[in-house]
DNA sequence: GTATAAAGTTAGACAAGTAAAACAAAATAG
DNA sequence: CTATTTTGTTTTACTTGTCTAACTTTATAC
């Protein structure tokens, strides 16, 4: 059994390499917000449970296994959202905190059930897919809205930064998943973009919004 | 802010109190299972921390900020094992290791929501009183069914031991709080009882098991 | 009322997880 | 291609929570 400290980097190690590619100790220390020489340290302890593939001054790789628990403790923590949402009425913006502890939680049959009163969802509220019993995870084929062009009309699928702030400046603009969009025009300059969307006069978003929005296209 | 370590010291401290009065270290020692030179030496650090009066050789006692901190530990257990079992469909008997984890989440928000899904229950599935959020708790006064007499009618109101194999014991025979139960006969040897409720024929507890359904007089 | 047992404390040690300081390797900028 | 910066590792040390062994105090039994 892992302690909740080595959960908490199987899941961030699991997170950076689906988001970075390649992740480097420095990567992992920032995340967890962790001194380098702990990483190394920790890094060594799970390449002896073997959990992690460790090489001196190589990037840090999860072992097979590694993948399969770091994403039960990713499912946990978002069917707990989904939960949270659905059948607590908590908006989409405040539940993260609470399934960062609610995802430690040790009990099969808890999760189970949550699992059942949901009817067995296949994503969070934020549009992630939820990692079935095996640790098995099936991505979507996601776009940034900030790779569309001029014209594009799209729908609104999942959002990249789970942050409150991130979560409450959607709230303000009426953004939610499932909305359609269409991209009006593209600014050169710095990559904003102007959209419009459900009855809304045209909105002006920056790059870095643009980039954590994920969308598909529209199918006629 | 207190460690999951000092939390579960302060709950056992709470309940050790209202079950036994006075508590010492061996007592202390025994319900958390960690030996007696870690109890001493962590009664000295809530004791810095204002929570603990402790005095060498003398027995333990919570502070009044301590006994606070104590309930708000038991009411979040409480709330939890009323959730689990009103709004997820667990068993009375499945809900104690569960809330012992989700006791020590940090969310006022996530406790006051199911709170308030619960309708503001006063008691947890077992019978015993949720305290309110200041800490308060009101007990109401119960009677051992060990303490009844032939021919007292009485409603069942709580039950003292929360494991698991007490539950399922009373599950097995039908009893439930609420139920209505007479008292038959008292077998003066071994204080066993012959009691009758429901639609059932005459059943006999031992008194280990009368000792711990808490009753109250039927007021007919 | 002393002898023995039980309970409690002190002292020293250890494991998990953390960081600071010093050092080593790799990447980068001229 | 060397110099410098960045990244990573090793070593040492600290904190929290735990234990064992040794000792002290309190309680209990004749």
């Amino acid at each position: 059994m892992n302690s909740l400290v080595e959960e908490n980097y199987l899941k961030a190690l699991f997170n950076l390499s689906i988001e970075n590619g390649q992740v480097n100790v420095n990567d992992l220390s920032q995340r967890l917000e962790i001194k380098m020489p702990t990483v190394t340290s920790m890094m060594k302890k799970l390449a002896g449970k073997g959990l992690v593939h460790y090489e001196s001054y190589k990037p840090l790789r999860l072992t097979e296994q590694g993948k399969i628990e770091a994403a039960l403790i990713i499912r946990k923590h978002r069917l707990t959202e989904m939960f949270l949402v659905e059948k607590m009425g908590f908006g989409w913006e405040q539940v993260h905190d609470i399934a960062e502890q609610i995802e430690h939680i040790h009990s099969d049959l808890f999760f189970a059930k949550m699992d059942e009163l949901l009817g067995f969802p296949k994503s969070d509220p934020h549009g992630s897919p939820i990692p079935d019993r095996n640790g098995n995870v099936t991505w979507k084929e996601f776009k940034k809205l900030s790779d569309c062009l001029a014209g594009d009309r799209v729908r609104l699928e999942a959002v990249i930064n789970t942050s409150e702030e991130f979560l409450k400046f959607l709230n303000n603009r009426e953004l939610s998943l499932g909305l359609e969009v269409q991209v009006v025009s593209v600014e050169p300059f710095d990559h904003s973009m102007v959209v419009k969307y459900a009855n809304r006069a045209a909105e002006t978003l920056s790059h870095t919004v643009c980039e954590r929005l994920l969308v598909v296209e529209k199918t006629k």
